[in-house]
This record gives structure tokens, C-alpha cells and sequence, in this order.
DNA sequence: CAGTATCCGATTGGATACTG
DNA sequence: CAGTATCCAATCGGATACTG
């Protein structure tokens, strides 16, 4: 890892930064919303039922975790598995597609824990002084 | 590159996957809405002024983008510059903080690009089997 | 237990007009 | 040119009630 060091100052941009743009914000599209990576994660261990699920990630409405789902097997993400048994049991598993978007979800969590600090620290100096007194 | 393949299916979870999925989130609902990507993308080249920003992301309104930079701003990932001459010109240029986030945007990028298809082709032969005829 | 449907408040974000 | 304020339509998402 860690590549040369000049690169670690180039762009995102190049030849095809407008492709890689668009692709990133169609992918953010996608997972920005509020709870496709909080699934993502909570199945990132194993296969979960939907009620476990909803225990896991915590706060997540009934609603919300269905569409989440549906749209998570939709794009091939998640395989749903219905045991037609009383009461039902459904299953939830990531898909290899699926897992192959831990990685790079890891890299931004990474990113996310390294530089809060920072970040915390920029919006209290910014917010002080918008708001002197 | 690469790593070891047995990491691939590694989860996200581990010890530490409550605070690596709480991050991931708040940085989601920072970078996760309709602008923020395309602007650090577009700054990624190099500093522009704001007209420059709006027609290289394209569509964005003018209100959107300032409350997007304004608040890239706050977190302390763009820096903005006014010179006080008529008419007016102002600089938007990513900090070293902001810069940090380019890689892992890379990452993500990467992933969407290489699984597109796979994924359009899963949406495809969902919609085909809901919407029979 | 799992899923669907309805309702409704909250948030998002574009259009527009106005200011320095 | 850059930024702010107002207005409003569209979407998001929670609560609730109902179904198999």
C-alpha cells in the first residue's frame, strides 16, 4: 500500500474523473440514504431475520427496513429467503456483490474515524465565529 | 493492490463494527446528499471560483451550491477565498483535509464503475419478474 | 413473524427575486 | 460575480393499522 507519494496530491479527475463522478454519485444515490449501509453492515456478519435485523441496527422504522431491503435485493445486493413455515421466517444474506462492497465502505468508515476529530473541531471553530456573542 | 483473499469475505464487523458503522453513517449524511461529491470531485483539479463550480458540476442550482460549500466549508475539507475587487471573485479550494477524502471517494468509484452492470442487470431481471405482464 | 398500505409531518432542493 | 431570502413542489421517512 501507500502507492508512490505524488500521487497521494492527484485528482480524482484525469481522463475520466467525469465517469468516475457520475458513477460515484449514482452509487451514492443508492446507498446515501439513511439505513442501506447501517443493513449492509448489521449482514456484513452473517445471515440475519428481519426482526433481528431491526434489533441490530436500532431506530430503524418497520417501513423503512423493508424498502431498504427490497431495493438492497433488487440491485443484487442481498438474497431474501422465505421459510413458509408458522410463524414465517425470512432470512436476509448479503450476496458475493454484496460483500464486495464491505471493502470499499471500510475505507470511507476508516476515513470517517481517522478525521472526525478534525472535522468536529473545524465546525466549532466555524460556528464560534458566526456566532460571537 | 489485491491483499489476501481471505480478507475478502472478512465483515465489517469485528470488534470495533458499532462505532465503524456510526461513523460511516454521520459521514454518509455529510457527503451523502445530491452535491457534496461533484463539488469536492470538481476541486479536486484545483481551486475554482464559484461560476467555474457551477458550470463544471452542471445542473446545480445556485442556492445548492452555496449551502454546499458552505457547509464543506464548516467541516473544514474547502477553504473559501474573497478578493474584495468589482465585480467580486471567490476561490473555493480543497484543504489537506478535504484532499484526504479524494482516495476513499476513489474507492467507491472504483466499485461502482466495475459493478454497474451487475447491478443494472439485477434491477433489470427484478422489474422482469414483478412486472410480468 | 414478515410484509403492505395509508397517512402525514419534516426535510430537501429548485425557481425566483433581491442585495452588495 | 457572489450570496441571501422566500416560496413551494417533491420526496423522505415515521407511525399506525391491517393482512397472511
Amino acid at each position: 500500500m501507500m502507492a508512490s507519494t505524488t500521487v497521494v496530491e492527484a485528482s480524482v479527475a484525469d481522463d475520466h474523473d467525469h465517469e468516475a463522478c457520475r458513477a460515484l454519485g449514482q452509487i451514492l444515490d443508492r446507498i446515501g440514504d439513511k439505513w442501506t449501509v447501517m443493513v449492509v453492515g448489521a449482514l456484513s456478519r452473517g445471515p440475519l431475520r428481519f426482526n433481528a435485523l431491526m434489533r441490530t441496527i436500532g431506530g430503524v422504522s418497520h417501513r423503512m427496513l423493508t424498502l431498504t431491503l427490497r431495493a438492497l435485493e433488487r440491485d443484487g445486493l442481498v438474497t431474501r429467503t422465505a421459510y413458509l413455515t408458522i410463524p414465517p421466517k425470512v432470512e436476509y444474506e448479503l450476496t458475493p456483490l454484496g460483500r464486495s462492497l464491505i471493502e470499499p465502505l471500510r475505507v470511507l468508515s476508516g476515513w470517517a474515524i481517522e478525521n472526525r476529530p478534525a472535522i468536529e473541531s473545524s465546525r466549532a471553530a466555524f460556528d464560534m465565529a458566526g456566532e460571537p456573542g
